[in-house]
DNA sequence: ATCGGTTTTGACAACGGTTTTCATATGCGG
DNA sequence: CCGCATATGAAAACCGTTGTCAAAACCGAT
């Protein structure tokens, strides 16, 4: 197991995923840097993503469309998001009773090897005020 | 409004996913149609579940790998669902703890029109036997 | 029964996000 | 500074899903 290159390309993704406090897509990621002068292309930007969310450095989202949204979280323990379905804001929340609910759900059935997945949607504030 | 007219292909597909009491794809459902000898297209299959899951006929779950999954179920109201990874079992559960604490997240921090997705996944009794 | 219109069907093409390919460029250890 | 394994990126492939459109089927009215 080798440690990544230090690229340009994978600082400057790193860098716009730090800078941005919402959930993205590849295709904006990749937009915001060509914006920025930087000739990153897509590929590149995909497989950062990729092997970010791979060693969890970053947390992955589906979209309702279908598009995985990335972002960098503060918490790098396990938590799960309230995000806001217009621009993609999020807050990071814990819920330690949900937690303890679900595995109680998959032990009364009898499953193993339990995960979940969580996130609540909504309007955020600022949203709503430009929205009325 | 008018009600959707009693075709062959339509009584097809609800018939199919009657009988199959897991999570299963639209592919996998015109498989399964295809190999029992009748006729029906891709496309018939795409439309019926998206009209069944749009009147909330059926539930609809995306998988890691993106696609969309479907199932009949029993409880016609808001519920989750614990679902086996290898083979798509899945069971209907209910969390009214879960339902208030999402919604408290969100008032907490300002988010409105509120919603949430959850689904618990885990190795089903079944599995764990064959997979050892 | 049959006619007429409206809806449904289904083969095929198009779509969009993501991944693969592969030749070139570039970190980086020796 | 070399050597070479890894990273890059344009273009093509992939794959689930949706749009197209002519032919077929449903169903109320005659």
């Amino acid at each position: 197991m080798t440690a990544p290159r230090q690229t340009k390309q994978r600082a400057t993704v790193l860098e716009a995923l730090r800078v941005t406090p919402r959930f993205v897509s590849a295709q904006e990621l990749h937009g915001v840097l060509r914006a920025g002068g930087e000739g990153t292309g897509l590929t590149t930007v995909y497989r950062h993503l990729q092997a970010l969310a791979a060693d969890g450095t970053v947390d992955v989202l589906r979209a309702d469309d279908g598009e995985s949204l990335y972002r960098i979280c503060a918490d790098s323990g396990h938590h799960h998001h309230l995000v806001c379905r217009h621009c993609g804001t999020s807050v990071e929340v814990e819920g330690p009773a949900v937690e303890r609910w679900a595995v109680r759900m998959a032990e009364e059935h009898g499953f193993a090897d339990v995960e979940h997945t969580l996130e609540i949607f909504g309007t955020c504030a600022s949203c709503s005020r430009k929205r009325g």
